[in-house]
DNA sequence: CGCCTCATTTATATCGTTTCAAATTGCGTA
DNA sequence: TACGCAATTTGAAACGATATAAATGAGGCG
């Protein structure tokens, strides 16, 4: 069956349907609908009442090309890697905060190998949306170097040294100390992180807050190589376990996500070592159905679809306006049970 | 720092600029760029080389209000459960399709307890998109009969009993008999499924799978109650949990997802049982990092990057004005290890 | 030499909305 | 009666692209 280019009942109504309707001028209805004050409120409810009953609905390529604001926000993603990742929480969040609001979401996914910086020029350039949200930023990232240069309303999941943008992020220092302290109140006394890339801004505050955290609890910590977020797996089990297999091996390890976690558990044990006895592990959690997860694993959880709903609250406000600076917000782990 | 309206390099190029660049009127340049053979190759050279030069780039929302074509695909999502769901893996099978058409995605999301007809309606209304993908259908899919009445472009993942729409699905009846013939080879004898809500076609397919294998291998076979997707791990748990608890217990079980497996893991190990000795699992698999997952599981895999890219070539296929019915793709299960 | 044809190019209308500046109306007041 | 002023309404011009129909020019041919 082939579709044809468009069925429903009649041609869709316009200004000019409700203009010939109520005898009005097209620009007189146009301001009505708009609730502009300088038109009589009998006409503007009257207009109402009809674009009502018509089921009129403003056509938004017609509104976009006339004012230039597209009513759109785009996300830009990152490859996608072999991760249990949290994109799908990340975005109902933002999702669920535009529905209402007359915004319509685009998404766009960065490939592997190409300059990030492809996709946010496009965007600028082809004026496809009037603001968007990324994430993983770098200290210096030169995405957000360009956004601000072209004055272009974006918010980031993830801080830089770039500072006044809008910007959403974890307190990955407060959720290393808190893994350290759990980790060193179970006299673990040789603690090592498995760490994300380093490149990346939320690595280095991980980072920062593993060592100061490990000075003050005055034990013995190590940071092995980081692994790349886009072929993760394997490549963390495999470091853990090179680990496991050296003299004085750590007895708690601490996961920034639930891979990590999983990767964690399978190395341990796959080194006919137990959970518990010989090791601990303290993992951040950002899916509830890792408590199902066995053996039970201390976490540390971090609210992913509320990530996303902030930054989309930001985003619109920064659209509204607002002043960059009073949207930048670090979000504290929740320390779970 | 407030943005600007906008900065960037002068006001953005519009065919205007190239038509009083080249002499040529601006019908010209347009029918140029579009390469239409009518206009002599010279020309179509030329103006293609000052486009190039100074950065020209159409205005889709020009455009649009010309054709009548959104150069946009909606993705339809459901509401978010607690889910390690796939539709982050599956949007980015469809994103990545859609990079390098001239197509944007954009995502809307229905809410829970809101009619699911809703954004559909909107999109098809507002005119604001020219197809849309849409997930979890079921056997009479009401969303299916009205795009169908509406002649409008889409493809659904998973099968309807209303026939003539573009569709792909995994072969679940094929994933179920797999299932039960593993475990039936391990010499289980009282086999039990997982169920996913009924309602859903999918669902359907596999127990009717089910059934099927369970007869044909000779063994007990039974199905308890589903659960809802929407707040799945606790749900699953439980009722395994309370299976467990009875008189002659299942001693192979079948999970149509890591959710169900996770869950099926730690109520069989909270209830004292072993997997391996006291019963065995199969699994669906739609994300390698399960691999590192303990005990190892016996899985089928699930291709979803494979199936949102397959459904995003389909809708762009029926767009350009294919059959329908060529586009009905049923996706093998992938045995695993 | 003039007419016809073919290959190109162009003028113009249009998509549906917003907005600026001007026009209309009602009405109290000089 | 005419005038000024406020309150409403309106006409027309955009926004940037595409499509239709008509115009232009160069040759070819009788």
């Amino acid at each position: 069956m082939r579709h044809e280019s468009r069925a429903g009942a009649g041609p869709r109504p316009t200004l000019r349907s409700i203009s010939k309707m109520t005898g009005l001028a097209v620009a007189t209805v146009s301001r009505a609908l708009s609730g502009d004050p300088k038109i009589a409120l009998r006409t503007r409810e009257r207009v109402a009442r009809v674009a009502e009953a018509i089921g009129y609905v403003p056509d938004p390529a017609a509104k976009r090309l006339r004012t230039g604001r597209t009513s759109v926000i785009a996300l830009v993603l990152d490859p996608h890697g072999e991760i249990i990742d949290f994109s799908g929480s990340m975005i109902s969040g933002i999702a669920e905060v535009v529905r209402d609001t007359g915004y319509h979401l685009t998404l766009t996914q960065s490939q592997i190998g190409e300059d990030p910086m492809l996709p946010i020029r496009r965007i600028v350039r082809n004026r496809l949306a009037d603001g968007l949200i990324f994430a993983r930023t770098e200290p210096r990232d030169p995405r957000v170097a360009f956004l601000l240069e072209a004055g272009f309303p974006f918010v980031t999941h993830g801080r830089t040294k770039l500072g006044r943008h809008a910007w959403l992020d974890h307190d990955n220092d407060a959720f290393a100390e808190i893994a350290v302290r759990r980790l060193a109140e179970k006299k673990r006394r040789r603690i090592s992180i498995i760490p994300p890339p380093r490149r990346y801004s939320f690595a280095e505050h991980m980072l920062s807050g593993f060592d100061r955290a490990v000075r003050a609890a005055g034990v013995a910590g190590e940071t092995p190589e980081d692994y790349d977020l886009n072929s993760v797996s394997g490549e963390i089990y495999d470091g853990i376990a090179r680990r496991l297999a050296l003299p004085n091996p750590p007895d708690g390890w601490i996961c920034p996500g639930e891979i990590a976690a999983i990767a964690a558990c399978a190395a341990i044990g796959d080194a006919g070592l137990a959970l518990g006895r010989d090791a601990d592990l303290v993992a951040k959690q950002t899916n509830p159905v890792f408590d199902l997860f066995r053996p039970r694993i201390d976490t540390v959880h971090e609210d992913i679809p509320g990530a996303g709903a902030g930054m989309a609250r930001a985003l619109l406000a920064l659209i509204g306006g607002a002043d960059a600076e009073e949207l930048q917000v670090l979000q504290a782990p929740v320390p779970g049970f």
